[in-house]
DNA sequence: CACCATGTTCCTTG
DNA sequence: CCAAGGAACATGGT
């Protein structure tokens, strides 16, 4: 699921729902998804453990067990399509497709369903230790930040920006949406954005985030996702959790269809094996 | 069958 | 050391 602004609507709603909760068992359907450790010591490390609450850095989300330190926070990062949710009573967990990771509670348990298991949970915090700053907090990411990750670097705006060890949380749905809307070329230079370009971009990453966030934090998600198509995540290009939310996309996955702001065609491309997507008279190189 | 998909990690090359 | 580029991971949708 997993970009920075749908990471924190799951963080706000699981942190609402899960405090508290007592992992009386852990089953491990896809042991992938707890490497390098074995499953013997994974479940070892979390039964019996309570969720004191629930953090976020970039796309991680970070359980703090029992009293909230000490010891490190268990790491859950959801890959391309991992889900978190919670059954109630005592529904047949055994038959979700998917299910990679199930904490068994005294009346509910949370499940943690990922088709494509590219996502991890771990005890290991060194990836998160190297995120760049949180894009939405003024402490650290500001413009200054931006022109210094920006100086001297020959680097495409748009890797730039995915790059977890400079910005937190971005993903390339997200990253598109920004440069189009910041007017940048995706493969324009890093070095060769002004002041005042970078100062748009800045701008554009605060309020595009917190908008897509706001948007999730106040719809009727699906967080299991058990009906067609996406239901909630990027808010329902299906229209499945909010038929009024379909038009959220700029330019992402909207090859062929008229610009919003010039009605020229958008086009794709890719830059580092993903699909690129702008308009080639909004964002000139 | 071919190609596409919200992401990260690891390896190679310069 | 750093940057860039690519393959790999696993599964489903179109």
């Amino acid at each position: 699921m997993p970009e920075l602004p749908e990471v924190e609507t799951l963080r706000q709603y699981l942190d609402s729902v899960a405090r508290g909760f007592c992992v009386q068992n852990v089953l491990i359907k896809k042991p992938r998804i707890v490497r390098p450790e074995s499953d013997r010591i994974f479940k070892r490390q979390l039964t019996g453990q309570t969720i004191h609450h629930i953090d976020r850095r970039g796309k991680f989300l970070l359980m703090h067990l029992n009293h909230g330190s000490s010891s490190n926070p268990l790491v859950i990062h959801l890959g391309m399509t991992g889900r978190l949710f919670f059954r109630h009573g005592s529904d047949a967990v055994h038959s979700i497709p998917h299910l990679a990771v199930a904490l068994e509670g005294k009346d509910r348990v949370l499940c943690y369903v990922d088709v494509r298991s590219f996502g991890r949970w771990t005890f290991d915090t060194s990836p998160v230790d190297r995120m760049g700053p949180e894009p939405l907090d003024a402490d650290v990411f500001h413009p200054d930040y931006l022109q210094q990750i920006c100086h001297g670097r020959s680097i495409k705006i748009k890797d730039l920006l995915m790059h977890q060890e400079r910005v937190a949380g971005l993903g390339n749905i997200y990253v598109n949406e920004i440069l189009f809307l910041s007017r940048l070329h995706p493969l324009r230079q890093a070095q060769s954005i002004s002041k005042r370009g970078l100062t748009v971009l800045f701008k554009t990453i605060r309020k595009t985030l917190s908008e897509a966030i706001q948007l999730g934090t106040t719809s009727r998600l699906d967080w299991e996702g058990s009906g067609h198509g996406d239901g909630f995540f990027y808010f329902g290009r299906s229209g499945q959790a909010d038929p009024n939310m379909t038009e959220r996309f700029h330019v992402y996955d909207r090859e062929g269809q008229p610009c919003s702001k010039c009605a020229s065609p958008i086009l794709r491309m890719v830059i580092s094996q993903r699909g690129t997507y702008y308009c080639p008279k909004c964002q000139l190189l």
